[in-house]
DNA sequence: CTGTTAGCGCATTCAC
DNA sequence: GTGAATGCGCTAACAG
């Protein structure tokens, strides 16, 4: 009978009242308060037990005026920005001590409203904010009642706290391991224009192959951040400049074409052709033929931060303002070092 | 100052000394219950603007003995199988009604057995188990307070209810279409032998080739749900048995690697060799060359169902028990049929 | 050491 | 129509 909802859940009265003791004693014996006799808090403790007593968090927080829940709103529909940071901000809230509710916006902003119109109800200790793009997406306002952080998507208002990834530094170190393993003729496939992470992985790239006396052969190609761009962007690009050493793409899923193309064509990766991508997914990057060179965000270091921000803004520390670039990291792989 | 948590929300009693009225008529007027005179109201709801007004949802579930909360107790850190659920249980549960507290296990039972204590503290209304295989999992047992609903891995307790998508259905599915599509000498490489989903998706492929007087060819290929083990299966196959004209594949990563070794063999797919796969995650099925076809378990809707069964328990609606196999469906793309 | 009292914010009787 | 009183389950002062 799994639809048996019957059993209204015990008390503390109900132990109380079966230990024997009043309701306060009975309190103080459960959460270690006060001073208690040892033979009276095990009576309690052993009812307790009997009548697998769990405390009733709500009634709780109504008291304690705060509710140990943080809500993350997001509209990351497919979660692959949102899950790791989702786990890091478990990480950090120490598993039972904070639980999250998950409000999944679609990418609507009438949704969005309704959703936090709901954890304001429920009166979470703090927000997560957590879009799917690094653009700057609108803030919630400053009239918020509880501390707001954002995550991937920073807010658009500097007073608010964002966190994102460092898109232009993503670009730079995979550029310098372009170089640092020898290439000189590098080129550039990325995704939509109109991404700010195409923008800043693009200008990260540029000023490292400027410090390098360099330049980027051709012009960057943007279209969309598919495999299928990758593998025509490629081909178009083999075709214009056969003597590219090197392709920087700006996502992996575009880095897989590109693989594909460069062994229709007979090139080789990474002797040939060094090619590096972006997002380290692994589903794609570690699957490809030879594995895939990536940049990793760091998302779940990225969440466990905003977590820990709202959690220090919940203690009544400053958690100050502005948009804060997370430091991204290179992960080498056979795409742009051969194995022996 | 994003840290201003400083501004208690508002009680309704700030409401109703604003409105001149008493706490109990403003309770009325905001909730359109009992008779309220028009301007009274209107004095209300004004007031409760202006103060910004959220009703404390703990308060009101502390009184109702229900808080509008669920549940959802996973074990899948991708999130593959998960986050579709868990959009179908929002869909289910109509945003803003329902809220849902997402604890993700991390595949450890200590963890798992803290999150549900969190959750029942809570006094959650309902709780949705998700695992990340179809192979049962340990029951949460029968003495739980709330119902509980098992969605994907089903419980390994016939009293509970579970429901998880049909992989006998989805094995033969994909074989009829494949003989539909008139092959005959159709062979499987598959992943893991231990897992559940292997063992149905094989034995519903060999009734529907039995069905058709047909046999697989060679032995089903067991290893891993890898790109790379598609690769070398389908080498090793396509050079024991040349004559194959068809490859059911147990999963879209081990399709993709099929193809990949079916186009360095020069085997043109789908003319030459059908390649059908499994799960349809997009970012495979929809980025490879042909585009793949494969079979999609409805994961939404299989979310929906669960969330609505969790609804009717809690409005006292028998559920019933069991494990009930879902539907799959087939999404047709071009590695089967060959686009005109 | 233990029990009594008050109150967190709200919805619901029941008098007026 | 409106308001005073009651209690959901719990913890924190206090008094015994």
């Amino acid at each position: 009978m799994p639809s048996e909802g019957g059993v209204r859940s015990a008390t503390l009265s109900d132990v109380a009242r079966r230990a024997g003791v009043s309701i306060a004693t009975a309190s103080k014996a459960l959460n270690g308060r006060g001073d208690v006799a040892p033979a009276t808090r095990q009576r309690v403790v052993e009812a307790a037990d009997e009548l697998s007593f769990t405390p009733n968090a709500m009634a709780r927080g109504l008291l304690a005026g705060r509710t140990g829940t943080v809500g993350l709103l997001t509209s990351d529909l497919e979660g692959r920005f949102m899950l790791p940071i989702l786990m890091g901000a478990e990480d950090a809230f120490g598993a039972g001590q904070v639980n999250v509710f998950l409000c999944d916006a679609r990418g609507d902003a009438i949704r969005e409203q309704h959703h936090l119109k709901a954890l304001l109800s429920r009166r979470v200790d703090g927000i997560i904010v957590v879009g799917r793009q690094t653009d700057p997406r609108p803030s919630l306002g400053q009239e918020m009642p509880v501390p707001v952080v954002y995550a991937y998507a920073p807010s658009d208002d500097p007073r608010d706290l964002s966190f994102t990834p460092d898109n232009d530094g993503g670009g730079r170190i995979a550029v310098e391991h372009l170089i640092a393993c020898g290439r000189t003729r590098i080129a550039h496939i990325t995704g939509d224009p109109a991404y700010a992470a195409a923008q800043d992985r693009l200008a990260g790239a540029r000023r490292a192959l400027d410090d390098a006396g360099l330049e980027l052969v051709g012009e960057p190609m943007f279209s969309e951040w598919s495999e299928h761009w990758g593998r025509d962007a490629a081909a178009m690009l083999l075709q214009r400049h056969p003597d590219v050493d090197a392709i920087f793409c700006g996502s992996d899923q575009i880095a897989r074409g590109v693989l594909d193309t460069a062994r229709d064509l007979g090139r080789s990766v990474p002797d040939d052709l060094a090619v590096i991508g972006y997002d380290n997914w692994e589903v794609l990057s570690t699957n490809s033929r030879p594995q895939l060179t990536s940049i990793d965000a760091n998302l779940q270091q990225l969440g466990r931060h905003a977590a820990q921000r709202v959690f220090d803004a919940i203690d009544g520390v400053d958690i100050g303002e502005g948009t804060h670039q997370l430091p991204v990291r290179l992960v080498i792989r056979g795409s742009t070092i051969a194995r022996r």
